[in-house]
DNA sequence: GCTTGACTTAGACATTGTCTATTGTAGGAT
DNA sequence: ATCCTACAATAGACAATGTCTAAGTCAAGC
């Protein structure tokens, strides 16, 4: 996630402290927290960094394309890194867990001409959901 | 939508005038509204009933499979009457408006096992956005 | 090292959702 | 038809999530 911060200082941003422990927060694979969750994670490392940073920050990430929100969960919106590669979710229903997935085929192009209303269809977002292994053991 | 009140009724709901106005407002097709939304236009009919009345109905809706929570707005979940014909949604990403939709083919049947982490995957929700004709035209 | 405008902060405020104690009533019993 | 009572509705407190503002701080260019 290094590579974030080239590319944000490339794009004017200025390096505070406060940033560069978001973008640690955010770093690694199917990552998906919420504002909340990457506050705490933030906190851990940087304790007086505010509420208001955080979303200020997720907010910037979104906008420059860097971090994706998605809708999986129906209460909190959560955060993406992984904003490069084009992937859906998959979310265990009982225990909130998330992995990255990509499916076969292009779900776009699986919707008929007379199923489109007149819209101008740009995207498409799928969500999986089932019950992982950890709570189909239990 | 009276199908509706009688199958409650037979399931043992006691019929007031405020799950009525509920069951009301929530009918037709392509209706995709939020707590609040039901909640004004059920005060319009109805003045007294209370904004707890109608989470909690709708909630008792959701329950019984009657009616679907959809997050297609990453803000407030969304009531969905139509629960007994499978679909998905199609959204402008400018106004919010909501078309239910019917893909082609299968989308479970796209996501490889090697993609599915151990899971048991039981179901799918697809979000197509885009822009609405009548967006497209401003 | 200054200066300055971008950044951070605390906390108020807004929106969305949940809960409880009290009051009201639908619908069966009489 | 009236009474009873368990279920339902209500007001409003509380919780969780998200937005905004005014004041103080500091990164980075000079
Ligand atoms: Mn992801
Ligand atoms: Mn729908
Ligand atoms: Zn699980
Ligand atoms: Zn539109």
């Amino acid at each position: 996630m290094s590579d974030l911060l080239e590319r944000l200082r490339g794009r004017g941003w200025r390096m505070t402290a406060q940033r560069r422990v978001v973008a640690e927060v955010l770093d690694g694979e199917h990552v998906h927290l919420t504002a909340d969750e990457v506050h705490s994670r933030a906190v851990g490392k940087l304790p007086e960094i505010s509420r208001a940073t955080v979303y200020n920050t997720l907010g910037e990430l979104v906008s420059l394309g860097e971090v994706l929100e998605v809708a999986t969960d129906k209460r909190a919106k959560r955060y993406d890194p992984n904003a490069h590669r084009p992937h859906h979710h998959l979310v265990c229903s009982q225990c909130g867990a998330i992995r990255d997935v990509h499916p076969n085929g292009n779900p776009l192009a699986d919707l008929p001409d007379a199923e489109r209303f007149g819209f101008t269809v740009s995207d498409v977002e799928v969500t999986y959901r089932g019950t992982c292994p950890n709570c189909a053991a239990a």
